[in-house]
DNA sequence: AAAATATTCAACCGATTAGTTGACAATTCG
DNA sequence: CGAATTGTCAACTAATCGGTTGAATATTTT
């Protein structure tokens, strides 16, 4: 299921729901940042953790429901590698609040000459913004 | 494991683990969105939402406890605030991985936009394995 | 002072979470 | 073949989640 989001739409609700839960748990953030370094099994994956590798194989479910991770069966081995596109939903929807604390940008500008009425936030208006990173 | 640490900040140890829950909700999501406009007062917050005042307030307490809003109480009413420094250190951590989807990202556009289906997108390989076989 | 308004608190509920243990399935090795 | 090794599945548990309702607490208004 390939989801191609565009930067201007915050939403794609389901899933980020689905990644921001995975990313809430010290163990699977760690689980990620060791794939960054090529696949692992799940027994490798689990080593450094103080549970046991049905706790691991759970983690990896959430991980792969958030389509982080993909499995892979290899001999008698399952290898675990990451899959960093939801990442990129995730640091969209934050990038948006960069603003709120780098007081230097000119997005601020756009933000203060925005008239803030009281309600109707709620419309997805398309903050379209081409975030032009260092 | 990346647990930064503002020297200024109460925060938790658990922190990410906070803030990262504390996103995993579209509601809570909504409610961050919203009080970019400004403080709002619990009652105007929980309007567009089809769920009782106290149920925002728990999600309000969520946001707190996240060290994402503030709260302050202005004659009857309990006015919400954006306090976005800790989404910068969720964007911190998710900036580790940028360098994983980059690529697959531009490979991804290129593919979507060329006139042939992608083909065998999931099988790219875009960043080094270290595998160590036995 | 009494009533209305705004929000929280407390208790409760069903669903989900993160962990356990033990049985099971698939693969490899002697 | 039989026995390890690797990982998942199923069932269970305690804790937490997201929501409800109703009472309590401030504050403002009449």
């Amino acid at each position: 299921m390939v989801e191609l989001r565009t930067a201007a739409s915050p939403a794609a609700p389901g899933n980020l729901d689905l990644v921001f839960h995975a990313l809430a748990d010290a163990t699977r953030r760690a689980i990620l940042h060791e794939i960054t370094h090529g696949e692992r099994s799940v027994g490798e994956l689990a080593q450094p953790h103080a549970m046991s590798l049905a706790a691991v194989s759970k983690h990896l479910d959430v991980l792969e429901r958030a389509s982080l991770i993909q499995r892979r069966r290899s001999g008698q081995h399952r290898f675990v590698r990451l899959n960093p596109r939801p990442l990129a939903a995730a640091q969209d929807w934050l990038a948006f609040y960069r603003q709120f604390w780098s007081a230097n940008l000119d997005r601020l500008q756009e933000l203060l000459e925005s008239p803030h009425p009281p309600k109707s936030v709620a419309s997805k208006r398309t903050h379209r913004r081409t975030v032009k990173e260092k």
